[in-house]
DNA sequence: TTGGTTCTGTACTTTATGGTACAGAATCAG
DNA sequence: CTGATTCTGTACCATAAAGTACAGAACCAA
């Protein structure tokens, strides 16, 4: 061992992530991510290895905190129904004063790297699938305890959650009107009355 | 007058707007412009202005096609359920197939340009407005026949099923699974029974 | 035919990009 | 203290990009 490292990898990486969720990938710098992170080219590229890998690595950070997040969420004492609107109102709120307006950063590069990179959208859909089960599980829970039909699909629901909140923070970006993404969010929460 | 053009300026333009709906903004270039379109870089410029001009005309021949597929898809003499249900199978065969995977024109531009262009971003939401418009109407024309509760939001549906169609679009961009799609869509339609 | 005008293709310029080389600074083991 | 080793910053390289200049071709009017 010799000299050490004199920046935190984690926080480094955080503000990588930050950045590609903001701004994109191709629209992303060396320059920028140097800027951001307060790191040399060269320590980033000892670190992290090239661009496209600093990407992957914070897609897995964001799969992870993400799906924390809905976890969290979705897993309070209260009624699924009232969860999931709070949890929908969350987004629309941050969608309509400015920061939300990013999207999701698995949709974000599900869109940019559809055609052009199968490893990211292989870890695009880990991430998505991710999330997906954690709805399930949390639509199960809730049917457990009578919240939810017996007989509903909870794959299907969660699918369709999936789904329709990426459509929500996408439909958001172009247009964040706060009355348009409520009636969004009210029609899908009628899917769990039922 | 003098010499004439020697191409069809609207055939360039519906080969421009295919090549960005397929692969961005940024990352389609000006010789893959050349390239698709047959021009060479004077013709191009001379014709429609410089790359992102190209791009905005792109997008409201993108709108004007898109509007009237939908609309037509949903002025039908058929049940509005049945036809909105062809119509979202359609687009489910579509990216199950592979072409649907390049996902609306509209929904990409949103998530390139969100943050980085303003005049973008005012086209598609004229355009998703206008889809918006397009639905709201045909839920209308609907609920007159009594396929639609008398008391239904039918701009809060139209809203919904923008938002929804554009998530199961990018959703299936990272995983094209049938099954998992056509979950998506049954959840959606249950919305129009009510 | 001719002259003015518009179109087309090539070659160029400028700028920005991702990535690398390398010299020197900082550290720790012995 | 010393020297091997790892880190950092600067300078650099090659490439690709958007956009432009300009010469010459094609056309129409007279």
């Amino acid at each position: 061992m010799a000299r050490p490292r004199e920046f935190d990898p984690d926080t480094a990486l955080e503000r990588a992530m930050q950045l590609f969720w903001s701004k994109g990938f191709e629209a992303t710098s060396l320059d920028d991510l140097c800027d951001a992170t307060g790191l040399s080219r060269s320590s980033l590229y000892a670190a992290f290895g090239d661009k496209r890998t600093l990407l992957l690595q914070s897609l897995e950070r964001y799969e992870a905190r993400i799906d924390s997040f809905v976890g969290g969420s979705l897993d309070r004492p209260v009624p699924i129904r009232e969860a999931m609107d709070a949890f929908i109102d969350d987004l629309i709120d941050r969608i309509v004063a400015g920061p939300g307006r990013r999207g999701c950063f698995l949709g974000n590069c599900a869109a940019e790297f559809a055609r052009s990179d199968r490893e990211a959208v292989a870890k695009v859909r880990h991430g998505l699938e991710r999330i997906e089960a954690t709805f399930a599980a949390a639509f199960e829970r809730a049917q457990a305890r009578g919240e939810i039909a017996a007989d509903a699909d909870t794959i299907a629901l969660a699918r369709f959650f999936l789904a329709a909140i990426q459509g929500l923070r996408l439909v958001g970006k172009a247009n964040p009107d706060r009355r348009a993404l409520e009636d969004v969010k009210r029609v899908m929460l009628t899917c769990l009355d039922r």
